[in-house]
DNA sequence: ACCTAAGCGAGACGGTACGTCTCGTCTTGCG
DNA sequence: CGCAAGACGAGACGTACCGTCTCGCTTAGGT
């Protein structure tokens, strides 16, 4: 019979995805940031182009320039979208939080895209002014979460009075980071610990 | 048929570099190397491309493919050229061995190119392995050279001696990097001043 | 990594002919076959290349290999397109329309870019099977037109019943040819005279 | 391709030739004129270049230009060399002559490199002024041996004598060139036959 | 119920850079 | 001085993407 319908038969067969009147797609900016993201967690940042994007997501490259001017914003917008704080442990130590902020970090850079995204936002960030400054942003946003680790410490009288929170918060971070950059995120518990623990017990005798 | 060419070549009779026989000629290695970190330097990976070193250096592109196979392996040969020890200076305590130790990196990255450098190694690190390795290993060798103000203050007694000298350099080279990488490189002397104490003193209170 | 570009672009802003949309240019092809017949008539093969094509006609490379997959079948298009058969005059003897064909060919490719086109059709012929079966083709079709003086002389009863046109056709226009590619298209009206006296009379005393 | 030898490869096992004084080495000259002759007839001009014939000839550029000074000059030197009159068959008539000369000359260019080597020649022409002027000055020369046929012919009073024997010569030739380069070497001898009786007896009734 | 406006996919356009090939020149070290 | 070897500057090869453009289509919302 002709005109049998099973209800799935939107746009046909190859699924073209086609304008939905004169406003934005959702479905196309879903579809981009997708494929976008798809090909940064796989190949890096070498291998993700427009063209590849566009190719991957089934749209046209001017769809992806109205939304996303250049390379590196949709890659920044990549990162956003994919981008959630880790869960706050509070453990009650200020060994214990850095101990668990330092191994959930590498964990979750090593096992998840959000590794490689990120990875290529830092790469982005070293000759491109815009990436640079969304990622300077977004480094003191998240230190400035991460201090919280040592504003709580400081609450309960474990640290000392005079520490900056959001320093302390950089300069973990910033090891963590280091791995991230150098291929080295699996750092033993053991050595995560010796971490902590200098960090948090200074190196004087 | 390829390439047939009329008799018109002329080849500019000016200062054209030449061939010095069936060996490497090193003013042709110098001259790509010069443009290839003035580029560098100036426009950062973006900007820098093997034809752009080539007519910057008056050289074939195949005179550039021959000895540095990849636009990778150029930008690293352009870092190890350039990278240089800082003078270890030995101010006698851990802490001013640190802040010199930060202090005069942070200027360096700064005021050379050496900084614009550095960045572009670590985003090329960031997406091809070749790059990679051999920024581990270079951060590994440097870790290990600024390892020696701890081994020193151990020496002395000044500091625990169950620090990890390596360990305690990367931590402390991580936080410059992390600055270097987000365009940060102007920390007044004392928010470094901090950061030493922070690290060196330890949070407990 | 590849093809970063900073914004630097501008385009020239001038005449810049782009596209028209998701369809082949018509002004960039003829501005192409116009270059490229140009290249060809002023400087034959040599000197004929995709690249000089390009920068005569403004245009880029791929829009050049979009449309014509290689340097041969650019040249069989040019000479595709300028060909034109030359007009078929009936002087009313078979002795006058060989000196007429005779003359009338080697002055046209003596006089117009023509000539130079076709040898360079042939020389691409020579070594590349596509520009040969073209070219075996045209001859085909040529000699079968040219034929048309063996059959009008035929219909006379002026010639032989048992002559075969396009073969008759074929040993005249070899011989035009040959002039061609040896450079000797200045042949006096005297020379050809004896040609055709020699071709229609025959050699028998 | 470095260690392939076919039965031209002279030199021994080692394979290094080297200089026999401050003289020509006819060793040297022999190996690149065959690597060059090996080269044309299997793969065509195209496929040709001076560093595929160092490379086969396990000589040195430098050598090649020493005494060819062009890929033209190469070319037309391995022509002279390998290029060989025809057997001049004398049947006792003039058909008979022209039947064997056509029949013998499409044999020989289809049957041994000498075809390909020619029609590498006559391409070569088409845009080198050097090369142009060796075909002309060769035509002229067989076109004048081949002449003898109607020399002959005209003395045993079979033809007419106000025949140019020299003229009717390269019209015999223009058609047999005409085939080779069209690639139609594989006439069958009807058609021959009747190429001969046209030319031989003329078109008129 | 039309009509305008904008988003959509598609893909051609002028370009730049890629990495490879050959050009013709040069200089070496050996014989 | 001839030779093999091979580096050199130059530039064409054919391909991949760049970012821009226009097309023909679709649909929503204002008239």
């Amino acid at each position: 019979m002709r005109g049998e319908r099973d209800g799935t038969d939107d746009t046909d067969a190859s699924g073209a995805r086609q304008s939905i009147g004169a406003r934005r797609n959702p479905a196309s900016a879903a579809a981009i940031l997708d494929a976008a993201e798809a090909l940064l967690a796989e190949k890096g940042l070498g291998g993700f182009s427009i063209e590849a994007v566009a190719r991957a997501a089934r749209a046209g490259k001017p769809t992806i320039y109205r939304w996303w001017p250049s390379r590196t914003s949709l890659v920044l917008a990549v990162y956003q979208r994919s981008k959630q704080v880790l869960p706050e442990v509070d453990t009650g130590s200020v060994a214990g939080d850095c101990r668990a902020f330092l191994t959930s970090l590498l964990t979750y850079w090593r096992d998840t895209p959000s590794g490689q995204l990120f990875r290529s936002v830092v790469a982005e960030a070293q000759h491109n002014t815009e990436a640079a400054e969304v990622l300077a942003a977004y480094s003191d946003e998240r230190h400035n979460g991460t201090a919280n680790i040592f504003r709580r410490a400081m609450a309960r009288g474990e640290i000392r009075a005079d520490i900056d929170p959001v320093l302390a918060a950089e300069m973990l971070a910033s090891f963590a980071r280091g791995r991230l950059l150098t291929g080295r995120l699996d750092a033993p518990p053991a050595a995560i610990e010796r971490v902590v623990d200098q960090f948090v017990g200074g190196l004087r005798a």
